[in-house]
DNA sequence: AACGATCCCTGTTGGC
DNA sequence: TGCCAACAGGGATCGT
């Protein structure tokens, strides 16, 4: 499922073939896809002819400048979304809900088997009165001091991970690369937020970038079914890197105990009970 | 305000 | 073998 990193291996993938591209025609396949779009019929009319400026991103949100009216390019990869590029009138893959053609003669089409992906393109206000708008930090271009985060844990009840997930608070992990950073940094993702000390919050701020930058530097994770890929096809090399997540059962890379599963607030949760305290 | 539960979706998997 | 419930989960929304 795409998380920061794989959304910022689909930004840096697509920058060479939308950025200063000019987008000819779209196609909506699935209108649930454009369920955040406040107009469906807008999304059309505000792409179509607009060229492409600069690929930006928070969090799991791809925010692309179109247009010259300020407008925003909003992408969401949901849980099975990804992108491809290919040129017009090559095969498509089952399941291609978008398709976004541009001058150049390349297309980028975004295949998500669950539709729980979605695209829109905001106005300024638009994009103000969004959710996007609501977006804690990037985990990777803004991650904030250990110090001030400290401060908005306390007191707080809810699981770490349940927090490490909340995108108002950080913006850009998911479950996957949030058990990983807790695993990194010592802490059982069970433990209210409040209760962390000093040193085990340092840990899992000193933990977020490392974690993150081992994920982009194999191009992501691609699960078994594939569901993400990179825009060329070719799949992330992560999975084979993970310390804790889909191991349960195997051994800790680290004491060598068996990796133990649990739900976190519905949440599919993987760690080392000998490692993490 | 904080926090947990529920829903959306479809391909895959596991149990009987 | 065949069927079907359970499962996967990011984010919106609702209830407590």
């Amino acid at each position: 499922m795409p998380e920061l990193p794989e959304v910022e291996t689909i930004r840096r993938g697509l920058q060479p073939v939308l950025s200063a591209g000019t987008v000819t025609e779209v196609e909506v396949r699935h209108p649930r896809m454009l369920r955040r779009q406040p107009v469906a019929s807008d999304f059309a009319d505000r792409m179509e002819g607009s060229t492409i400026g600069k690929l930006g991103r928070i969090g799991k949100f791809l925010l692309i400048e179109v247009g010259d009216q300020g407008n925003t390019w909003v992408l969401h990869m949901g849980m099975s979304g990804r992108m491809e590029i290919a040129g017009h009138g090559t095969p498509e893959p089952v399941h291609t809900r978008v398709v976004i053609r541009t001058e150049a003669g390349q297309e980028v089409r975004m295949v998500d088997t669950r539709t729980f992906g979605f695209v829109a393109v905001y106005t300024p206000e638009e994009l103000a009165s969004s959710t996007i708008a609501r977006l804690g930090p990037d985990a990777w271009t803004e991650l904030p001091p250990a110090s001030g985060s400290a401060d908005k844990m306390a007191g707080r009840r809810v699981a770490i991970k349940s927090l490490l997930l909340d995108q108002r608070f950080l913006a850009g992990l998911g479950n996957i690369y949030a058990d990983e950073v807790l695993f990194g940094a010592g802490v059982q993702g069970t433990r209210p937020a409040g209760s962390l000390t000093t040193p085990e919050i340092q840990a899992i701020f000193n933990t977020i970038p490392k974690v993150l930058a081992e994920g982009l530097r194999h191009g992501g994770t691609s699960l078994d079914d594939l569901a993400y890929l990179l825009p060329d096809g070719r799949a992330g090399q992560h999975l084979d890197y993970l310390s804790v997540y889909g191991r349960e059962g195997k051994p800790c890379r680290r004491c060598g105990s068996g990796i133990v599963r649990e739900k976190i607030n519905g949440r599919s949760s993987y760690s080392c009970v000998t490692c993490q305290t």
